[in-house]
DNA sequence: ATGAGTGCAAAGTGTTTGCAACTAT
DNA sequence: ATAGTTGCAAACACTTTGCACTCAT
C-alpha cells in the first residue's frame, strides 16, 4: 500500500485543477495545501482559521466567502469533496483515489469515524434493483454511538 | 396489516403525551393533528404553514419558536423523530410503531423516498462488531438519485 | 400557586449573493 | 483584453435564546 505525503496530495490536485481548465489562484493553492496537510474533515471555518494563521498575510486574509466559493469550484471540479452532517456545518477532504470512506458521526462525542468504502455496497445493489435508487453513500454521514459513548 | 387513521394515531400520541407527564396545550395537540394527517415528512416551516391556515385563529398565529420548542419536547418525548436531510430543514414524523422505515433523499428532485426499516441490519451488525460502533439508521437520510433523476 | 409553555424580539450559525475591483490566462 | 476570482457588505435559511406573560396542572 502506497501513502502519499501531503506535498504530493497537493501537486496532485493541482495537476487536476490545472487539467480542467480551472485557474490557478493563490487561494486555491492555499486551501488545497491546508487540505492535503491535513488528515482530518474540515469545515469551511476551520479551513478559514488555517489560512488565517498563514505567514503570507496575503493569505492569511481570505475572505470566508471566498473559501465557499472555493471549495465550491474545487467540489464541481472533483478535486475534494464534502460530507453533511446532521448538526453543523459541511466538512471538506481531498478527494484521493485509493482513500475512498464512508463517514460516521457520533452523537455523543461528534467524532467523525471513517468506514470502509464498501460497507454499503451490498445495500447500495439492493436499493438500485428493488427501487431504481442508485445510493451515493459517501455524501452523508450515518449516525450512531461510538464504543466510548454507546449508552450501557 | 392494520393501518390507523390520523385521527387513531392522534390519539394515541396525546395518550402517549399524558402518559409522560407532559402538558397539555393547545400548540401541541394542533402540532400532533398536522402531524397525525400528513403522511409525508414535514420541516418545521411546513408545519408552521399549516398550522397557519387552520381555522381557530389561536391555533394559526402559532409562533415559529413555539413550533420549534413544541417539537422539541415532542422529540423528547419520543412522540415524534426528526430526520435530517443533507440540505435544508429537518423534518418531523410521528413516531409510528409499526411503520418505521429509513430514509432516502434524492439528491435530483430532492424527494424524500421511504425505504424498508431492515435495510441497513446487516451494516448495523457489521459495524457493532468490527468497531463497536451502534448505527443508529433512521436519524439521517441517505442520498443518492432516484429511478427518474438517474443520469444516463 | 407554581412551574411549564408561549409570544416576541433578537441573536447565532452556516451559507449565498450582488457588485465593484482585481488578476490569471 | 476579458472572463474568471476576489473582497466586502448584506442578505439568506434555519434554529436558538432571554425575558416577560399566560396557562395547565
Amino acid at each position: 500500500m502506497k501513502s502519499s505525503s501531503a506535498q504530493e496530495r497537493s501537486d496532485a490536485a493541482m495537476a487536476r485543477l490545472r487539467e480542467r481548465g480551472q485557474r490557478v489562484t493563490t487561494a486555491r493553492r492555499a486551501l488545497i495545501d491546508v487540505l492535503a496537510r491535513s488528515d482530518a474533515h474540515l469545515s469551511a471555518d476551520d479551513i478559514a482559521d488555517r489560512l488565517a494563521e498563514h505567514d503570507s498575510p496575503d493569505i492569511a486574509a481570505t475572505h470566508r466567502t471566498t473559501v465557499y466559493r472555493t471549495l465550491d469550484s474545487l467540489v464541481r471540479a472533483e478535486i475534494i469533496a464534502h460530507v453533511h452532517l446532521p448538526h453543523g456545518a459541511a466538512t471538506y477532504h481531498l478527494v484521493d483515489t485509493g482513500r475512498a470512506h464512508l463517514h460516521l458521526l457520533c452523537r455523543g462525542c461528534g467524532e467523525i469515524i471513517d468506514a470502509a468504502p464498501d460497507l454499503l455496497d451490498d445495500v447500495r445493489a439492493r436499493l438500485e434493483s428493488s427501487a431504481g435508487f442508485r445510493l451515493d453513500p459517501e455524501h452523508v454521514a450515518l449516525t450512531g454511538w461510538c464504543r466510548a459513548c454507546a449508552p450501557d
